[in-house]
DNA sequence: CATATACGGAACTCACTAGTTCCGGATACG
DNA sequence: CGTATCCGGAACTAGTGAGTTCCGTATATG
């Protein structure tokens, strides 16, 4: 009857009533990313995430069917906000890597590992959680430095056979257990001893160059 | 009353009624860190472990007093079996590096980090169990790489100013990112990489030699 | 301005689990 | 051989949290 199709306009949504605010749902992941890096996903209640969001239970049980939903798009949403996006280009390898060395930087990643603590138990029993939280943290990293050490190899100043897939995961990985394991902060000092002295010698690179 | 003091014998216990049987305890932090293994910490019940052991939960507590005490041994129990001690000497560093990677090894590093796994979210909490953690599984293997570091070091193989407690945690860590982010096993072929491309010459020994 | 829906918030149901208690049977001590 | 304690197992208590429902209010459509 009153489906007239959708031929007229191209309204996305032409229901009646006070229509959603989907302007708020980016400050409601947020809201769950914070408790779940403070809590971990078992830690983190759906009333934990309502009240720092300052909005209902109801209203979150409107948006996402379930809290694996909840925590699965929030952890995807730290995907968009790059930090400071732009690669160092500095014409050597050295100058690139430690280019990359910047407090925000430094700062974004700690909170995606301090999420990534939480979720660490998940991850082998749900398999689309670790994907997403693959893209989100494991990937933009490392594709950084995949991108860093190809430029090296076509400016030949490393030999072309490294495996980059590999090598790109080194810092990450090392930064990864201080944090995670050791409770270490990974902090400047750190980074540029694993770029020094662990993934530059790696890349072929000679120390004192 | 009854209280002779512990002059006359040094009985451990004295007491009356049938003994607790002491020789099953193991079997039962064996049984806990396989669900640990399995679940994580917030996914195991006490159940789930008494079960697996055949024992009864009231014979659970009383022995521990709670499932955080239950875990801590479990995670502390860790320590004991060393897979084959022994660690090789085969006159170089490399040799000694590569001799590392058994499958038993492997396998006892792949269980600690799937343990580990079910852990991480309660480490930042829980300084504790961050030390029974940090004892049972970061450092038995550390320690290892810094035996031989160090012995390379005084064969003057390497240079003496490699920072050795770093190093003694790069193949760790490798492995650790691997397994817990990537969810991607830890097989020989990779642990060769990491010695010959990584290690190796982050400690200064030259790739071909 | 009537209707349908969203809002924040509170109350509610339902399932699950840490921890306790009790059972009948086994075992070590005196 | 009696007693105190252990055993595995099952029933019970108490607390918590996911998910639902309802409230009074706000807001967009017709």
């Amino acid at each position: 009857m009153t489906q007239v199709d959708a031929g007229g306009e191209a309204r996305p949504t032409p229901r009646l009533g006070r229509r959603r605010d989907h302007t708020r749902d980016p400050e409601i992941l947020e809201a769950a990313l914070d408790v779940l890096a403070e809590t971990g996903y078992d830690g983190m209640t759906i009333d934990m995430v309502a009240t720092r969001a300052k909005a209902g239970k109801a209203t979150l049980y409107r948006r996402w069917s379930s809290k694996a939903e909840l925590v699965l798009e929030a952890v995807a949403h730290m995907k968009r906000p790059a930090p400071a996006a732009e690669l160092p280009d500095t014409g050597t390898l050295r100058g690139d890597l430690l280019g990359m060395i910047r407090p925000p930087t430094i700062r974004d990643g700690e909170r995606k590992l301090k999420v990534m603590a939480g979720l660490v138990s998940m991850l082998a029993r749900t398999p689309e959680l670790a994907e997403a939280a693959h893209e989100a943290v494991t990937e933009p990293r490392a594709a950084a430095y995949r991108t860093l050490l190809r430029r090296a190899i076509d400016r030949g100043e490393i030999p072309a056979d490294v495996d980059v897939e590999r090598l790109a995961l080194v810092v990450p990985s090392l930064v990864a257990y201080r944090v995670l394991m050791a409770r270490t902060p990974a902090d400047e000092e750190f980074l540029r001893w694993a770029v020094e002295h662990v993934l530059l010698p790696a890349a072929g690179v000679r120390a004192g160059a």
